[in-house]
DNA sequence: AATATTGTTCGTTATTTTGCGAACAACAAA
DNA sequence: TTTGTTGTTCGCAAAATAACGAACAATATT
């Protein structure tokens, strides 16, 4: 069946399957340091969701956090930023070996 | 909020998003053709669970079918998957200002 | 025309996801 | 010690996902 990697890569792709996951991504990728509170201002939605979107990230290993009292510090999980990074990568080197369908 | 360049990047990674769909895929990548029942072959589920992954990826854009009676040939759709290619380049491309944190 | 092959769709069930407000916990500050 | 700030967790509701068997549709074959 489906390999480890392939658990893996879908376990990445799951963590980046919703725009506001997304977003959070790409905004502590350009920061060098930020707190649950900044991410939350940059979102129209509830802290309870802001947190539970936080957690899936973590969960997956794309991001970290650190208490740094009262505030929690989050960043880019490097490891695994990178492992990803190489996944998703190696998927879409793949050279395509299509004879391409019509239609959809 | 969110762009439409993350809301497509999510949707693409939504498609991904499971070991099925990604093994799928790689599947399709590496045959210049193939038909529902090769497919369904591999795996080790329902045909109707396969058509409905089959789907997903369709509707996500990342494949495409096409009837040749009584069988349905499928292959990656390919200006989808350069587009696809391109985002997540784009997202891993992004250099990373991390001061990063501890724990997780 | 009757039968077989190939996939899709339908209806159902179980699980997961998304989102929220309210309650809570941990710590800082007054 | 009381109050304020910062986030997480809990409990809930609605929606989406995953999986299946059975029924169906379309076309080949006999």
């Amino acid at each position: 069946m489906t390999t480890q990697k392939e658990e893996q890569f879908a376990r990445f792709a799951k963590a980046l399957a919703h725009p506001t996951r997304v977003l959070i991504m790409n905004y502590l990728v350009n920061l060098n340091q930020c707190c649950f509170g900044d991410i939350h201002a940059e979102l129209p939605i509830a802290k309870a969701t802001v947190s539970q979107h936080l957690k899936e990230l973590r969960t997956a290993g794309l991001i970290q956090g650190s208490i740094e009292a009262p505030k929690v510090k989050y960043c880019i999980n490097m490891d695994n930023w990178v492992l990803a990074q190489q996944l998703f990568e190696n998927f879409f080197a793949q050279k395509l070996k299509i004879a391409s369908c019509h239609d959809s």
